[in-house]
RNA sequence: AGGGGUAUAGCCAAGCGGUAAGGCACCAGAUUUUGAUUCUGGCAUCCCGUAGGUUCGAAUCCUGCUACCCCUGCCA
């Protein structure tokens, strides 16, 4: 199943197999998002394997929504979220909410109470800040921590039921205020928000912080490794702590284990990030295809194998790292190159005609429509006196090894006949408005012709029976030496999104929504789902070709 | 009285005491009706952040050092 299976991840958890701790069957992970944005390219990572890891023991995997905080949240982000990991392969039941294990939450809080490992706490948020100390000196004791059992359930009860002001009272686990891991001096277990939980349907007055939600929703579902990213290594030992002083989970509680999140070059990742460039409008939406979430990825092409192998290939570890951006244009090429059509779409349009060939003649020629999938069959072309190619494809002065059309070369129109470039035909300012060609009737396509070779083949469609389209070409958001968290949108590239109109053969007009197409030479394209209409046909880019070949820079004087 | 992590090629990443996998990128060549794809070869020649140590043998074990990342929310 996934070939990167040897890493520390598997070891600890083939551990716990060999030491019989569990049974293959009884391995659950989970993947834990908070509903307050969509899913992004490291979110892909994260799922892909906690997802594969269960998949791999035949265990349970569990989406489950870590809603503890309500100011957050919405629906739409749920909903999003499900559709995102479906798209992207993944089976599950019905997601979990951690929300609906708020009254066991209450309830264990209340055993800390008992055991005189938890306290109410009347500081203020600021006195408590103050209180903590920082990283180099102990915090101080906060004046209620010494409260006794009685006054401390009576307290976190009247909480619970709503009788205090947010902001007035915490609940906070009685640990250590002299830890040199910060997140073990009295952390803040439960708060007072007095908010709806939207998914319950019920009022709390309570909700509890992530540092003890998190193990307990985990112990709950029985989830047996709980895999995070490397900033909870520090939280571990809360994590642990919560779970061994509860009864019910102190017996065989979950593992934390963390690995590193995911970067990648020229991107902008991170729910944070995102988030912003959404809300001020910088990008289209959450959906937008310069983005890497999920949603954005799809609309602009990217398949599900892709994301899945890309994820594969990168690996886990516990190093920080960047991965490039390359490596994730790869498995879309990859996946794409033997599932897309193959069309003659020119982008930049230069005008050619065949001044041996009949005016008013039309040929229907067959084409291939994947030449290395012979199983997508083939379809017909109609080819003409009038034609558009490339501009890319002709120099008037061509450089040094440069092999498609200049005056006096010939070359072969794909699927069609060798042609030879006789003249050049300019305006009155010197631009070029045609170019004059000859072509061979004995070279068409299919004929077996072999007298002589041309060293390339150019796209073309004919003038007459070109489909105009209109097409976004995306280059990256930002690059990576322009990314500074604090002031990467005055980074925004203006032109991440370029659209311009094309000329596509009449096969295009048999492209059905969300469909890949190669346009030859110039790279994957997506007919984009959410423009997609008949009439007025809009398509994405989703990568470039690999090109062996670059016309030179201009002139640099 | 700070604590917790991580260092293997341009970028990811295997490796778990027996003599540096794989992928991306890149380079060279072959095939090619897309300068794509495919194929072949080359890409860490006393080397695994660094300095020592243990060992017949070290990227793997030990010690010191250095660099980078994370932690002082009633966010997750």
């Amino acid at each position: 199943m996934d070939t990167n299976s040897s890493n520390f991840i598997i070891h600890k958890i083939e551990d716990d197999i060999n030491s019989n701790k569990y049974s293959e069957e009884e391995i659950i992970t989970r993947f834990p998002p908070e509903p307050n944005g969509f899913l992004h390219i490291g979110h892909v990572k994260a799922a892909l394997l906690n997802y594969n890891i269960a998949k791999r023991y035949g265990g349970d995997f569990h989406l489950r929504f870590d809603d503890t905080n309500p100011s957050k949240e919405e629906q739409q982000y749920i909903d999003s979220i499900i559709d995102d990991l479906k798209w992207l392969g993944l089976e599950f039941d019905e997601p979990y909410f951690g929300s609906n294990y708020f009254d066991q939450m209450i309830d264990y809080a209340r055993e800390l109470i008992n055991k005189g490992l938890a306290y109410v706490d009347d500081q203020t948020g600021e006195e408590i800040k103050q209180n903590r100390g920082d990283l180099f000196s102990p915090g101080k004791d906060s004046p209620y921590r010494n409260r006794s059992i009685e006054e401390n359930l009576d307290l976190f009860n009247r909480m619970v039921d709503g009788e205090f002001q947010p902001g007035e009272k915490v609940l906070r686990a009685k640990i250590d205020m002299a830890s040199p891991n910060m997140n073990l001096r009295d952390p803040v277990i439960f708060r007072i928000l007095n908010g709806k939980n939207e998914h319950l349907n019920k009022e709390y007055h309570v909700f509890p912080m992530y540092d003890y939600a998190h193990p307990l929703e985990d112990a709950i579902e029985g989830v047996t490794h709980s895999l995070c990213t490397l900033e909870f290594e520090d939280h571990r030992p809360i994590y642990d702590w919560v779970l061994n002083n509860i009864d019910d989970f102190k017996e065989k509680p979950p593992v934390q284990i963390e690995f590193a999140r995911l970067e990648l070059t020229d991107s902008i990742v991170g729910k944070r990030y995102i988030k912003q460039l959404v809300d001020e409008g910088i990008v289209d939406g959450w959906d937008d295809p310069r983005l890497v979430t999920i949603s954005g990825l799809r609309r602009r092409g990217y398949t599900p194998e892709a994301l899945q192998d890309f994820s594969e290939e990168i690996g886990i570890s516990k190093s920080n790292s960047k991965v490039d951006y390359k490596m994730l244009e790869h498995f879309v090429r990859n996946d794409l190159k033997n599932k897309a059509k193959r069309l003659n779409v020119v982008l930049n349009p230069i005008k050619v005609v065949i001044t041996n060939y009949p005016d008013d003649q039309v040929e229907e020629l067959e084409i291939e429509t994947n030449m290395d999938n012979p199983e997508m069959g083939k379809h017909k072309i109609p080819f003409s006196k009038n034609l558009y190619i490339e501009a890319s494809d002709f120099m008037e002065e061509p450089v040094k090894k440069y092999f498609r059309l200049f005056p006096g070369n010939e070359v072969r129109l794909r699927g069609a006949y060798f042609v030879k470039c006789t003249d050049v035909i300019k305006d009155e300012d010197g631009n070029i408005v045609e170019i004059h060609c000859t072509y061979d009737p004995e070279t068409k396509s299919g004929s077996g012709f072999n007298k002589r070779k041309v060293k390339s083949t150019i796209h073309w469609v004919s003038e007459e029976s070109a489909v105009p389209i209109k097409v976004n070409l995306y280059d990256n958001l930002i690059s990576d030496e322009t990314f500074d968290s604090n002031n990467f949108i005055e980074n925004i590239n203006p032109e991440s999104k370029v659209t311009v109109t094309a000329y596509a053969e009449p096969e295009i007009l048999n492209t059905l929504p969300n469909e890949k197409i190669q346009f030859i030479r110039n790279g994957y394209f997506n007919a984009d789902p959410k423009l997609f209409n008949k009439d007025n046909l809009e398509f994405n880019r989703i990568v470039e070709l690999k090109s062996g070949w670059r016309p030179p820079k201009k002139d640099k004087k």
